[in-house]
DNA sequence: TTTGTAAACGCTACTTAGTTGCAAATATAA
DNA sequence: TTATATTTGCAACTAAGTAGCGTTTACAAA
């Protein structure tokens, strides 16, 4: 596993994602950053992080990125597979952690899988 | 279910997707009927057809829309769950035709489920 | 068949997530 | 300390998707 340079800007951003539990969105993070760093190098830095694994990127209905740390030090493969899931009444985006069963399909080579639930969460439904 | 009114561009498009086994994104659904409709026309028309049911659609790795004809009068529910497969290869995105089995969540309400699974496909397998 | 009207359309301009190029700044290794 | 590769800020750009609005079209009622 590569690594990349630990700059300011990269250790800011990782704080940020290790005191939140649930996804963040790339505009979610130039807007909290605006005052500290370039809209550009956000995305810059995002991109490194999924590039070396410590992050992931789901697409979500709103078609727009998340990002979230991985939870496992696992395997490519493995943690593509985790189910996130987005609640309708917070927004909230979070990883789940039980791993999901993809069935075998038919003459067909999966190589990755994401899967997007939505819902309504633990907190929400309380 | 309400229904919408056939017009030569919605009968266009319908053609379009019937001709298709995979599934088509709003870009190329725009430059295929450059000269016959406008832009704004092929995304409004896509819009209505979402909501009445025709087609679905579902949020591609390249964080485009992607829509597709709905195989089965199923419920909503039903037709949310199926998953979606996109080759590495030859790029084209189909429906499977096999539900998924969607692990409960505990206390979590799920309320619809999108898989997208990529890899490769039956033709480029061969 | 004609006519009234709501839905659909084309056009233009706009919005905004994400990217690119380049010069300046910064981190690390020699 | 110096050389060099990486990272950053800035400004301009790209392109998917949307909004406003006046015109056209589909369809139902007369």
């Amino acid at each position: 596993m590569e690594s990349i340079r630990k700059t300011k800007s990269v250790k800011a951003i990782l704080d940020f994602f290790n005191n939140k539990e649930e996804a963040i969105s790339a505009i979610d993070l130039v807007e909290h950053f605006q005052d500290d760093m370039n809209k550009t190098t956000v995305y810059r830095i995002l991109k490194r992080l999924v590039e070396i694994g410590t992050i992931h990127v789901l697409n979500g209905k709103d078609n727009f990125r998340w990002y979230a740390m991985r939870k496992f030090a696992s395997s490519y493969q493995q943690s593509e597979t985790h189910p996130h899931f987005k609640c309708h009444d917070c927004g909230k985006t979070k990883c789940l952690d039980q791993e999901l069963f993809i069935p075998p399909i038919p003459n067909h080579k999966i190589l990755s899988a994401e899967l997007l639930l939505t819902g309504q969460c633990e907190d929400c439904l309380s």
